[in-house]
DNA sequence: AAAACAGACAACCGCGGCTAG
DNA sequence: ACTAGCCGCGGTTGTCTGTTT
């Protein structure tokens, strides 16, 4: 048994809206408001529209303070960053960017972003990859030196000047090649992403062996049940204390649920830039995330055991990296970029592994977080 | 000139969460 | 406790416009 539908699709119009359908809908809502029911308005105001339609036309269009096209160099970076960190949760990436929506970030990303992204990434991989070859039995991971002079961070620890740099990607030591094998599940479903993603940001001190599954729990009501959690405690507990106040949308069940992404967004904003104008970006929105930024910027060991992580022995997911590559050549973050950005398991894979996780549950501190005050 | 193609953006769709009744 | 129905999200498709052949 289906689900019904919203409204009676034959007598609903679909396609590009009209200026008119847009000034009814403006007009009506600047007035009145949305009357919290977007399903019951268009019937109200005579539009012949689905309320999603319309409930999509107002927050992507029509909505005072919306930014179209024209993304800044930081906030490529920001989105950029994001992704790699907490995936495609483009509301929750949308929150970061004041004036911009997750359909645009969602749409920017997949037309262009990411073929820039690619591009830069196999220029600087090509560029990389004769210097490394010279050096390629210094680099077995177990002894690879890991310092915060291994990110490439733009005005301060970084050598490169370049303006189409991209600043904030790690650069990897090279791994011993593995072969790559056909029959081994690769690293390209979402799932495993994710669960690397959350490793990457989730685990950054070395004194604890959770299983990764519990990193994934979200259902726990202890806030304290994440590595993530555990890692700020162990390293800096006053770090950790000002994230979880601060991430306090309303209750703990929420922060519990969403003390990933704090600490993601914040070491996100540490990888992407310790500066004061990427900040600045933030300001005026929420001084929450430009707080998080002076706090994980004061503390770059985190990146220090974040990259220990990558590198480190038994992990299955650095193996699924490993064994992405196609050939015998060295793996650089490009590879696994594409291995990121392809996702050939199809739409909806990871639904019901998310739902298990409890990760579905961040709407609602997404949303605060777009809407602050509503 | 026009057909074919490609890129960018707008809009749709279905699903799962949430909650009022 | 249950459930009907709205909300919001993210993946996908549609449409428009510019470019290439």
């Amino acid at each position: 048994m289906g689900r019904a539908p919203c409204c009676d699709k034959a007598n609903v119009k679909k396609g590009p809206w009209s200026p008119e359908e847009d000034a009814k809908l403006k007009s009506y809502i600047d007035q009145h408001g949305t009357g919290g029911n977007w399903i019951a308005l268009p019937q109200k105001i005579g539009l012949k529209r689905c309320g999603k339609s319309c409930r999509l036309r107002w927050l992507n269009y029509l909505r005072p303070n919306i930014k179209h096209g024209g993304f800044s160099e930081e906030e490529d970076n920001l989105i950029c960053s994001l992704y790699i960190s907490i995936g495609s949760r483009w509301s929750i990436i949308a929150a970061q960017l004041p004036g911009r929506t997750d359909n645009d970030i969602k749409n920017y990303w997949n037309t262009r972003l990411k073929k820039k992204l690619l591009g830069k990434q196999r220029k600087e991989h090509q560029s990389r990859k004769g210097k490394l070859q010279d050096h390629h039995h210094h680099h077995h991971h177990h002894q690879v030196k890991r310092s915060s002079g291994n990110l490439v961070v733009p005005n301060n620890t970084s050598n490169t000047n370049s303006s189409d740099q991209i600043h904030y990607w790690p650069e990897l030591p090279v791994l011993a090649p593995i072969p790559y094998s056909t029959g081994e599940q690769r690293f390209n479903d979402h799932a495993a992403i994710r669960k690397f993603l959350i490793k990457l940001g989730g685990r950054f001190s070395q004194d604890h062996d959770l299983d990764d599954v519990m990193i994934l729990d979200g259902t726990s009501s202890s806030s304290l049940q994440f590595p993530a959690d555990q890692l700020l405690s162990s390293t800096t507990p006053q770090l950790y204390e000002q994230l979880s106040i601060n991430y306090m949308p309303s209750s703990s069940m929420e922060a519990s649920n969403n003390s990933i992404d704090a600490q993601l967004i914040a070491q996100t904003l540490y990888n992407l830039d310790g500066t004061d104008h990427h900040l600045q970006v933030l300001q005026g929105q929420n001084n929450l995330h430009s707080e998080l930024g002076d706090l994980v910027y004061s503390n770059p060991q985190i990146i220090d055991s974040n990259l220990e992580l990558i590198y480190s022995e038994n992990t299955t997911v650095d193996n699924r990296i490993m064994t992405s590559a196609a050939s015998g050549e060295s793996i650089g973050w490009g590879d696994m970029m594409n291995a990121l950005i392809s996702h050939p398991a199809g739409p909806n894979y990871d639904h019901q592994e998310m739902q298990q996780a409890g990760m579905m549950q961040e709407c609602a501190f997404s949303d605060q977080l777009r809407y602050p005050g509503m």
